[in-house]
RNA sequence: GGCCCCGUCGUCUAGAGGCCUAGGACACGGCCCUUUCAAGGCCGCAACACGGGUUCGAAUCCCGUCGGGGUCACCA
């Protein structure tokens, strides 16, 4: 009989899955697949308050996009295992190895401040209870927790990560609760359960369950578990070295907020009521660092600072994926972060990951996350990719940006605009260089600055030339990018005019503003037609400024 | 604060006692290319946290200091 690896992801669905927990994942998924084992997927959602069906269909939807498939066909969901849990817990009970607890969350708060004061860590002390005060509090119905009974001695176990043995002396262990009085088992009890349940040999986790593990096999101990193997990986943090999270983005906002309120020279307030939120909410924020916007007044805020949603720093899988990069190459980069093949293998496709994959080469320290890298990935796999192939990843980039003019585009369209955005470094860039191409003429927005820098400064000379260019490019027959390059190139010369001065009339033309694909691919794009009407529409906004 | 983990260029890392004058990638700087933005080419800058040991020899082993992180929930 051989032994088959079991590896698990067992998310809470809070919301979109966030860059740590998708490594978590790919970890996990990597050693199963690396070794021709499992990888399951168990959702676990137990805490009622903050689970939501949206957010397990969010979840699954993140991990799709990344490829992380799982080989259970049917979910497990703790919230339908409540008997399984229940009976153990009672069997606990019964063998007097967990029992009730009746103190309210403000008795215990009050404790842990006593020992906050005291500057030593809170310990929980199981009170003596005699049967009637047990008696008194049942038939008072007051509500009662489980709580594990912690054997008090030393616990160790081996990292398989770490490559150590971690010990957590007698006087550090304390009775955890394992059902919650609202009925659900806790985070730990159910864990334990459900990877002997599901038969995990695995466990590849966040380092901020290093301490829990203690719990975890003080548990496997007492229900006969056999204990898998623990491997605690390094925590992913941001470029300022705090924990990955939201912060990056509210730093941003922060940042933003601070420029309008001095630009404008108007008040917190102001700047709150400009956003429909609380005044006293704003001007708290503001006022501390240390605190956060939620996520829905982040939204209602960054409009009125000038931020747009591409604008912030991605956090979560599903903004990576809206700003347009490409699954694999999160993965590549996401592996990297605590782990190397060894040597200087950096970029890997996935089954080249699968198949280097090893847990002796994960690392220890955490690491900061640094996107400028993965965004030189990103340019370098697009490159790599051609047009063909990145068209069924720029609609999927397209049906998670529901707004742009691109949406309707079929596959042809597409490719061309993909192939004529070489350099790109994210689908992102390409779709908002090429916005133009797909807007009626009419809705070319002419920007103010790249008018009066290309078209009318130096007494109009820009101006002129595109007037010039438009005879030019009238009579020019075959309208293909080369035959125009070759029309606007031979006027160039004739005239003495660099390229340069040219161009970026004609650019500014037909795409309002100074940046575009190469020109003459766009021009080949759009058509005579269209060129010419952008030309006159041009011509005459800019005359009248 | 107690406990636990970690510590090689700015960042991610290679490095398993002599192969290290410490390698790669990203970022950064310079030059080149160029119709814009990108992309591309070439060159360059840049690290073993500190202090003690062990050893003929230490980035690699041991101890201490310092620094960073995690954790101390009826959240996972």
């Amino acid at each position: 009989m051989s032994f088959q690896i079991v590896t698990r992801f067992a998310p809470s669905p809070t919301g979109y899955l966030h860059v740590g927990g998708a490594r978590t994942a790919l970890f996990n998924w990597l050693l199963a697949r690396h070794s021709g084992g499992q990888f399951l997927l168990r959702i676990e959602d137990t805490d009622l308050a903050r689970s939501s069906e949206q957010a397990v269909k969010q979840l699954l939807d993140d991990l799709r996009w990344l490829g992380l498939n799982w080989d259970n066909v049917e979910l497990v969901f703790q919230s339908k295992r409540l008997e399984a849990y229940n009976g153990i817990i009672e069997q606990l009970m019964s063998q007097g190895m967990a029992y009730k607890a009746y103190e309210t969350p403000e008795e215990l708060e009050g404790q842990r401040r006593i020992a906050e004061r005291a500057k030593r860590a809170y310990i929980y002390k199981r009170p003596k209870l005699t049967d009637e005060q047990i008696r008194k509090y049942e038939s008072e119905g007051r509500p009662a927790v489980v709580r594990f009974a912690m054997p008090v001695r030393e616990f160790r176990f081996h990292d398989v990560v770490l490559g150590k043995e971690i010990v957590l002396g007698a006087s550090q262990v304390q009775d955890f609760v394992i059902r919650k009085t609202d009925g659900m088992p806790t985070y730990h009890f159910a864990v334990v359960v459900d990877d002997a349940a599901m038969g995990i040999s695995h466990i590849l986790r966040g380092q901020e369950h290093l301490l829990n593990t203690v719990n975890h096999i003080a548990l496997q101990e007492a229900l006969g578990y056999a204990r898998p193997t623990y491997g605690h990986l390094p925590v992913i943090l941001n470029t300022d070295g705090s924990k990955m999270g939201k912060r990056d983005r509210d730093k941003k906002i922060r940042h933003r907020a601070n420029v309008w309120l001095k630009n404008t020279k108007r008040s917190a307030a102001e700047l709150a009521a400009a956003a429909a939120l609380e005044t006293g909410r704003i001007e708290g924020w503001l006022a501390d660092d240390g605190r956060q916007l939620e996520a829905a007044e982040q939204q209602k805020l960054m409009p009125v600072v000038g931020l747009e949603a591409g604008d912030l720093p991605e956090i979560l899988v599903h903004d990576f994926r809206a700003s347009g990069y490409l699954p694999d190459v999160l993965l590549n980069f996401l592996a990297l972060l605590g782990w190397s093949p060894g040597g200087d293998r950096e970029r890997m496709s996935v089954g080249e990951m699968v198949q280097l994959f090893s847990l002796d080469r994960v690392g220890q320290a955490n690491a900061k996350f640094n996107r400028d890298k993965l965004l030189a990935f990103n340019t370098e796999a697009c490159a790599a990719a051609g047009a063909t192939q990145l068209v069924p990843a720029m609609r999927d980039f397209l049906s998670v940006n529901a707004d742009s003019p691109l949406g309707s585009a079929d596959a042809a369209a597409l490719e061309k605009v993909i192939a004529m955005n070489v350099g790109m470094r994210t689908l992102r860039e390409a779709e908002q260089k090429s916005r133009f191409l797909f807007l009626a003429d009419e809705n070319i927005e002419y920007q103010a600055d790249a008018v009066e820098k290309i078209l009318l400064k130096n007494d109009k000379q820009g101006l002129n030339v595109l007037g010039r260019m438009r005879q030019v490019l009238d009579e020019t027959l075959d309208w293909t990018a080369a035959c125009v390059e070759a029309a606007v190139k031979g006027y160039c010369a004739s005239a003495s005019l660099a390229l340069g001065k040219v161009a970026q009339p004609i650019r500014v033309a037909v795409s309002g503003t100074s940046i575009s694909p190469p020109i003459f691919a766009s021009l080949e794009f759009l058509g005579k037609e269209r060129t010419l009407r952008r030309i006159d529409n041009c011509l005459r906004f800019a005359t009248s400024q």
